[in-house]
RNA sequence: GGGCGUGUAGCUCAGUUGGUUAGAGCACUGCCUUCACACGGCAGGAGUCGGGGGUUCGAGUCCCUUCACGCCCA
C-alpha cells in the first residue's frame, strides 16, 4: 500500500455527519444487525424488558433520555457476544387513550348502543368548544381508538428510529394487540383458577367523572383549599352536645359513628354512649380508636360511610354498618335512607337528594346555619385529598363489585415474599430498592384491576343470569384457554348460545376491562411469547429477563405489578437487574412534565444537532440521577462526534500499515496502555449498568489522544524520523482508533458506524467490544503512566511559553532546559524526537531536578 | 410526619476502599489560519467542596447535627 499522499480508496473527500442517520438506519435493517436470533441459548442471550410508551402521551425528551441509556447496555452486550433480545411495545390500551380519542374526535363512548357500521367520527382534531360529544357505540369507539393510536404509534416509531434504538422491530407489540389480549387473559385466568384473583364488593376508591373504580398506586394526594365546619352532636343522654369539624358536612346523613382516640381524656366518658346527628336525628355511637388523631378538629371525628379511606378502615375494624350515599354518578341518593326516621330529617334529605358533593354540602351548610346546629362560620384550610392520578375531581368511595388480585395488602406473608423477590433482584442504583421495599411495606389492600371503560382487555369473566334475569355473580363462566382471547360482550360461554344473553338461566359477561397496568405487567411474557404461539419456545430462553429499565417514578406500578404477576405464574423475579432512570429537569431544575408545560419536544433537537449529540447528552446523566436538560451538552456530542471524524480520516489518511508493522516506540506502547485501561473500566463500568462511567472513560482518553498523542506521533507518522518509527505510530494510530470506535459505538451508533466502514466490512455493531486483552503491544498501566506523564507536562510547557509569548504553536524553540528526575528524564528522550517535532524544538538540554519544569529559549522569529 | 436522593468554579457535572497542590467541559478572556478538524487548536483566570461539630497523622470522601432543594409515601 502507498504510504504517499492521496486519500486511500473509501475515504471521503470532506468527511460529515448530515445526513448519516438516515441511510445507516436503513441499512442496519437491511442487514438485520439489531435482529434477535432466535435460536440462541439461555446463556448466549441477554433480554431486555423495555417499557412500551404511552402512544397517547407527547413525544418528549425524557422518551430520549432513558431509552438511550437503555441502548447502550443493549449495544455494549451485543458486542460482548451477547444475542440481544430487545423488544419494544406501544402501551396504547386504558383511560389515557380513550381521553385522548374523545377530545380528537367528539365522541363518548356508551355501551348500550348497537354497533353501527357506517359510523365515521365527527372529527379529527380542532373539535369546537361547544361540541356535544356525540354518543357511539362500544366496537364503534373502540374502532377509533385503534384508528387514533395507530397514527400515534408511527409518529413515535419515527423518533424511536430516527433515535438508532437498537430494537429489533420484528418483535413489535401493542398493550392492545392480539397477544397481549391473549397473554392477559390466561394470566388472569390461572390467577383466579389458584385464587390469586378474586372478586368482592367492597369500599372502593371511585372517580365520579371518569366512572370507573381506580387502584391505590393510581391513588395520589393533592393538597387543596377545604373549610373545618363546626357541627354540633346531640348527646342521648341530654348533657350537651359533641362537637366536631368536619370537611365534608354533605356526608353527615351517612354518618355511622363518632370516634376518639382511646387515651383522649376528653372523650373517655363519652365511649359507649351515643349521640344523634344534626338535621337528622339518627343515632350514631361514640367509639375509640387509634387512628383517631387529637390533633386533628376537635379530636373527635364522625365517620360516614365513606367520606376517606380512614372511614374504610374504621368501618372495617369497628364493623359498623354501611351507609352508603353516593352512587356511580356522584350524587347524593336521590332516595330518602331509611336509617332517617325523624320526620324533620327526611325533610331535610329531601333538600339535598340527588345533589353533587358541592351543591349538598352548599346546601347542608345552610341548613345547618339555619337549625344553629353549625357553629360560627366555614374555617378555610388546606388539606391533602385523594385523586385518581388522572383525575380532576376528588375521589369518592363507592361499595361496588370489583375484581381484584392479591398484592400482598392483606397478607403479610404473600408481602414478605414479594419483599424477598424485590432481594433478588440486582438494583441500579441500589438505593432504589428502599422505594419498592416502603411500597411494597405500606401496601393495605389488594390490586384493583377491574374498570368500568372500554378500550382495555376485557375481563374473559361470564356470569350465570338467575331466573330472575339478574346476573348471579357466584356462577363464574370462564373460556377455554384455546378461546382466549375473548371478548365477553359478543363471544359466547361454551354450554350456551348467543340468543341466551341476558335472558332468565342464561348468561352475561363482564362489561369491564383490566387496568392498563393489569395488561403492562405481562410485558415479559408478551414480548417473550408465553404460550408459545411462534412455536419455537423462545420464552424459556428470554425468562427471566435480564434487565428492566425504568424511571424511578413507577417502580410502585409498573416495577411491582411486573413482580407480583412473575411471582404467582413463575415463582421467580421477572429479571435479574431494575435499572432506573432518572427524569429530565429543564434549566430551572424543574421536572418536565406536561402540565408544567415546560417539556421539549426532542425531534428538532435530533436534526438540529444529530443523533449521535443528542445520545451523549443522555448518556452523560448517570444512572438514576435526575438531569438537566442542556444543549450545552449536545453541542459538546457533536463536537466529540465531528473529532472522531476527522480523527479517523486523519489516521486512516496514511493508508494500510505495512506488513508486520507493530507498536515498537515507548510512547506508542504507553498509549496503548493507557487505553487498555480505559477499555477495561468502561467494561466494568458497562457490567454494572453505568453507562456514563463508560462514556467517560473512553472520552476521557480520547481528548488526550486527540491533543497530545496524535500532535507527538504525528510528523512521525508523516516520516520526519525512520521507517521504524514511522510504522510504530501508524500502526499504534489504527489499533488506538479500532479501539476507540467500538468503545463509542454504544453511544454514538451513528459516526462510529460511518467511520467504521471506511475500512472494515460490516457494521461496528456487530463487532467485538475492544478488550485489553487483544492491546497486545501495550506498556502495563504503571510503566505507561509513567513514559507518559513527563512528555505531556514538557509539550505542555513549551505550548505555554508560546501562548505567553503570544506565537503561533509552530513558533520554532532555540532551546530547551528541562529539569527533571532521572526516571522522567528517561521517558522525556524516549520521545524526544517526537516533541521536537511537535514543539518544532531545536536544542534539548537536560538537568537534574524534582518535578519537570522547562526553560524555554524561542528563537527569534524568521524574517 | 416517614423514607430516599441532591448540594463541589458563573453553569452542567466527575471525584472509586479516606491519601500529594480538588478535576473536566461549557461560558468568559487572550493568542494561533496549523498540512485530520476554524463545527478547529493552544493557553489563562476563576472553588471557605451548603453550614457547624466530631473521628483520624490526614476528610470533598467516614460519623453526628443543621440548612436548602427535589422525589416517593403518609
Amino acid at each position: 500500500m502507498s504510504t504517499s499522499s492521496g486519500t486511500p480508496a473509501g475515504l471521503p473527500e470532506k468527511p460529515t455527519l448530515d445526513g448519516i442517520e438516515d441511510s445507516l438506519a436503513e441499512r442496519w435493517e437491511h442487514e438485520g444487525v439489531y435482529r434477535f436470533d432466535r435460536s440462541a441459548t439461555r446463556d448466549q442471550v441477554f433480554a431486555i424488558d423495555t417499557p412500551p410508551p404511552t402512544v397517547s402521551g407527547s413525544l418528549h425528551i425524557g422518551h430520549v433520555f432513558s431509552y438511550t441509556h437503555t441502548d447502550t447496555v443493549a449495544r455494549f452486550q451485543r458486542m460482548r457476544g451477547k444475542r440481544v433480545f430487545y423488544p419494544i411495545g406501544w402501551d396504547d390500551n386504558g383511560l389515557a387513550t380513550e381521553r385522548r380519542v374523545q377530545n380528537f374526535t367528539g365522541v363518548r363512548c356508551d355501551p348500550s348502543l348497537p354497533f353501527d357500521a357506517d359510523f365515521s367520527a365527527p372529527f379529527h382534531g380542532d373539535v369546537p368548544k361547544d361540541h356535544r360529544a356525540v354518543p357511539v357505540s362500544r366496537p364503534n369507539f373502540v374502532e377509533l381508538c385503534r384508528e387514533i393510536t395507530h397514527l400515534d404509534e408511527q409518529a413515535f416509531e419515527a423518533l424511536f428510529r430516527r433515535l438508532g434504538l437498537s430494537v429489533d422491530w420484528s418483535l413489535l407489540y401493542t398493550t392492545i394487540g392480539e397477544r397481549a389480549r391473549r397473554v392477559s387473559q390466561r394470566a388472569f385466568l390461572r390467577n383466579l383458577e389458584r385464587g390469586e384473583a378474586y372478586q368482592q364488593d367492597a369500599p372502593t376508591l371511585y372517580d365520579i367523572d371518569e366512572r370507573t373504580a381506580v387502584a391505590q398506586a393510581e391513588m395520589e394526594d393533592r393538597d387543596v383549599a377545604g373549610a373545618y365546619h363546626q357541627l354540633a352532636f346531640h348527646r342521648s343522654d341530654g348533657q350537651g352536645d359533641l362537637v366536631i369539624d368536619t370537611t365534608r358536612p354533605e356526608l353527615l346523613p351517612s354518618c355511622v359513628a363518632m370516634v376518639a382516640h382511646p387515651d383522649d381524656a376528653r372523650f373517655q366518658p363519652l365511649f359507649g354512649t351515643t349521640v344523634r346527628t344534626p338535621l337528622f336525628g339518627v343515632e350514631v355511637p361514640v367509639l375509640a380508636h387509634h387512628l383517631a388523631d387529637p390533633e386533628k378538629g376537635t379530636g373527635v371525628a364522625m365517620i360516614c360511610t365513606f367520606g376517606d379511606v380512614t372511614d374504610v378502615t374504621w368501618w372495617r375494624e369497628l364493623n359498623l354498618p354501611s351507609r352508603a350515599l353516593i352512587g356511580f354518578d356522584g350524587r347524593l341518593s336521590s332516595e330518602t335512607p331509611e336509617w332517617i326516621t325523624d320526620a324533620a330529617g327526611q325533610e331535610a334529605y329531601a333538600q339535598l337528594a340527588g345533589l353533587a358533593p358541592k351543591q349538598a354540602q352548599r346546601k347542608i351548610v345552610e341548613l345547618l346555619q339555619a337549625s344553629g346546629e353549625m357553629l360560627g362560620d366555614a374555617r378555610p384550610i388546606n388539606h391533602p385529598v385523594k385523586f385518581y392520578e388522572r383525575g380532576t375531581r376528588p375521589l369518592e368511595i363507592v361499595a361496588t363489585r370489583q375484581w381484584y388480585i392479591r398484592n400482598g395488602g392483606r397478607d403479610t406473608e404473600l408481602r414478605a415474599a414479594l419483599v424477598e423477590r424485590g432481594n433478588e433482584l440486582d438494583w441500579h442504583p441500589g438505593y432504589m430498592q428502599h422505594r419498592y421495599d416502603n411500597w411494597v411495606g405500606g401496601l393495605n389492600g389488594d390490586w384493583l384491576i377491574s374498570r368500568q371503560r372500554y378500550f382495555g382487555v376485557p375481563i374473559p369473566v361470564w356470569y350465570g343470569v338467575d331466573a330472575d334475569g339478574n346476573p348471579d355473580h357466584s356462577v363464574v363462566l370462564v373460556p377455554r384457554p384455546d378461546q382466549l382471547p375473548v371478548d365477553p360482550s359478543t363471544d359466547v360461554p361454551d354450554g350456551f348460545t348467543a340468543d341466551q344473553r341476558g335472558v332468565p338461566g342464561g348468561f352475561v359477561g363482564d362489561p369491564d376491562v383490566m387496568d392498563t397496568w393489569a395488561t403492562s405487567s405481562l410485558t415479559p411474557q408478551i414480548a417473550g411469547d408465553w404460550g408459545d404461539t411462534e412455536g419455537d419456545g423462545i420464552f424459556d430462553r428470554v425468562f427471566p429477563m435480564d434487565v428492566r429499565p425504568q424511571g424511578h417514578d413507577i417502580i410502585r406500578t409498573w416495577l411491582f405489578a411486573t413482580m407480583v404477576r412473575s411471582h404467582h405464574e413463575h415463582g421467580t423475579p421477572p429479571w435479574r437487574h431494575a435499572a432506573l432512570s432518572g427524569w429530565i429537569l429543564d434549566p430551572d431544575r424543574k421536572k418536565m412534565s406536561k402540565s408544567k408545560g415546560n417539556t421539549v419536544t426532542p425531534m428538532h433537537l435530533l436534526e438540529q444537532y444529530g443523533t449521535d449529540a443528542v445520545r451523549y447528552w443522555a448518556a452523560s446523566g448517570r444512572p438514576g440521577v435526575d438531569t438537566a436538560f442542556d444543549e450545552g451538552q449536545m453541542k459538546i456530542g457533536r463536537k466529540l462526534a465531528l473529532k472522531l471524524l476527522n480523527v479517523s480520516k486523519f489516521v486512516l489518511g496514511f493508508g494500510e500499515p505495512a506488513d508486520g508493522a507493530e507498536p515498537t516506540a515507548a510512547i506508542d506502547r504507553a498509549m496503548l496502555g493507557r487505553l487498555a485501561g480505559v477499555v477495561d473500566e468502561a467494561t466494568v463500568a458497562f457490567d454494572g449498568f453505568d453507562y456514563a462511567r463508560a462514556l467517560e472513560r473512553a472520552e476521557g482518553f480520547f481528548w488526550w489522544f486527540c491533543d497530545d498523542y496524535v500532535e507527538l506521533v504525528k510528523a512521525r507518522a508523516y516520516g520526519t524520523q525512520d521507517d521504524a518509527g514511522l510504522q510504530s505510530a501508524r500502526a499504534s494510530l489504527r489499533i488506538a482508533l479500532s479501539a476507540i470506535t467500538r468503545a463509542f459505538a454504544p453511544f454514538l451508533p451513528f459516526v462510529t458506524d460511518e467511520v467504521w466502514r471506511w475500512w472494515n466490512a460490516g457494521s461496528v455493531h456487530a463487532t467485538a467490544w475492544p478488550t485489553s486483552t487483544e492491546l497486545v503491544h501495550a506498556s502495563p498501566a504503571a510503566e505507561a503512566a509513567a513514559a507518559i506523564e513527563p512528555v505531556s507536562e514538557v509539550l505542555a510547557q513549551v505550548r505555554r511559553a508560546k501562548t505567553e509569548a503570544k506565537v503561533s504553536q509552530r513558533a520554532a524553540v532555540a532551546t530547551l532546559l528541562v529539569r527533571s528526575s532521572h526516571e522522567a528524564r528517561e521517558a522525556i528522550e524516549a520521545a524526544l524526537a517526537d516533541l521536537r517535532d511537535a514543539g518544532s524544538i531545536d536544542t534539548v538540554v537536560f538537568e537534574p531536578g524534582d518535578q519537570v519544569a522547562c526553560e524555554i529559549t524561542l528563537a527569534p522569529p524568521a524574517a
